[in-house]
DNA sequence: GAAAAATATTGAATAGACTCAAAATTAAAG
DNA sequence: CTTTAATTTTGAGTCTATTCAATATTTTTC
């Protein structure tokens, strides 16, 4: 047996991630209160500090639930890269972008994206800096294939260009979620920022 | 004349700015509170709050005027690039990030570039995305600059290339202030990223 | 220059994130 | 099964950013 202990802890984290999830989902980051999350979740205001650091952690903690989603639908795609480097640069661009969007707001974007960035130490933070980490290394590992199959120039660092793009594709997203740009404006950015690099380094 | 409240205005805009400034600098952005800049400032809470619409605004006010500087010192290195695409990149990069870091400690930017993103639509969050879209169009303006000196190809759409290059380093910025990496490796970082593209995009 | 209108200042009150010492629960020891 | 020890929960209390109605100052009008 896990112990008692173990399994109420498991319980009331799940408990409270539900809340949370549903509250900021209806009513937007800001509007929920500590304590509207704790009554949900049938805990205490001081339990809830218990599992959780800060308000803001528990919101990293959701947006990276949904950033390891975005992880398996991309591996799907370094797996089977379509044939053209432009292509597929925008293929895994456009994985990334529509995933993120499904069960998160701008503002749950923004406010996850911001607290990362202000406390980066929080565990939680670590963990989704962590996951970007991994989101890069797969652009990186979508270069390296494009050249593997002779899709691409191999004479290029394509752990380097990887890095690159991924930081572009990055910091676009974050225009957009600051923004009230729509999601198609966003691709075509991104594809017309790729356009020179994909060219460049396509196989002749 | 300009009128009384005009220039009391402008006092104690002044005043506001100058005591949180040094306050921020010596404390920290956290530890500072409204009062202790009011205090400093010889006004009342409320008035602070006239003046500048949360203490996040202030922050990113006083960050803003420091990316002024840094604008002008790029503008130099973009009027007289150094002659090989590598060189010139480097170049502003390292300008960039050498202005960027002398009046500024790493918690103020995070703190600045977070609540950025956090509240975009309030007044000196929108003069902040200004001024790094000047940064952005700076970056453009350099490659286009090569090309006109004939150091880098003409076929590339250098507005498209010059977006990309500028998010990465932007990006590479917010790593860099989550981190206790050294200046150093970051400037390393960004000339590695860049390498493929600077050596892709140099006339042959 | 006095009265009215417009604009600013003020600080006490509010709201909500977060803390912490006491109380309760679970586990371990005998 | 009791007693003791180790963990957890709890919610009243603290701290600060922010608001707003009352007050004060400056400008405009006549």
């Amino acid at each position: 047996m896990t112990g008692l202990r173990a399994k109420q802890k498991a319980n009331r984290t799940e408990r409270i991630l539900t809340a949370a999830t549903g509250l900021f989902r209806e009513q937007g980051y800001d509007a929920v209160r500590i304590e509207d999350i704790a009554e949900i979740a049938e805990v205490s205001v001081g339990t809830f500090y218990n599992y959780f650091q800060t308000k803001g952690d528990i919101l990293v903690a959701i947006v990276s639930l949904e950033v390891e989603e975005v992880l398996l639908a991309g591996a799907a795609v370094v797996a089977r890269p379509p044939a053209t480097v432009a292509g597929a640069l925008q293929r895994l661009v456009g994985v990334y972008y529509d995933h993120s969007v499904v069960y998160l707001s701008k503002e749950m974007w923004r406010t996850a994206m911001a607290l990362s960035i202000l406390n980066p130490d929080t565990p939680f933070s670590r963990r989704y800096s962590d996951l970007d980490g991994l989101l890069r290394s797969q652009m990186c590992e979508l270069i390296a294939a494009l050249q593997v199959f002779g899709r691409a120039r191999a004479d290029v660092d394509a752990m380097a260009l990887g890095e690159a793009l991924f930081n572009n594709l990055n910091m676009m997203f974050i225009e957009y979620v600051k923004s009230d740009m729509p999601i198609t404006a966003l691709k075509a950015a991104v594809a017309r920022q790729n356009g020179p690099v994909a060219q460049l380094i396509s196989a002749t």
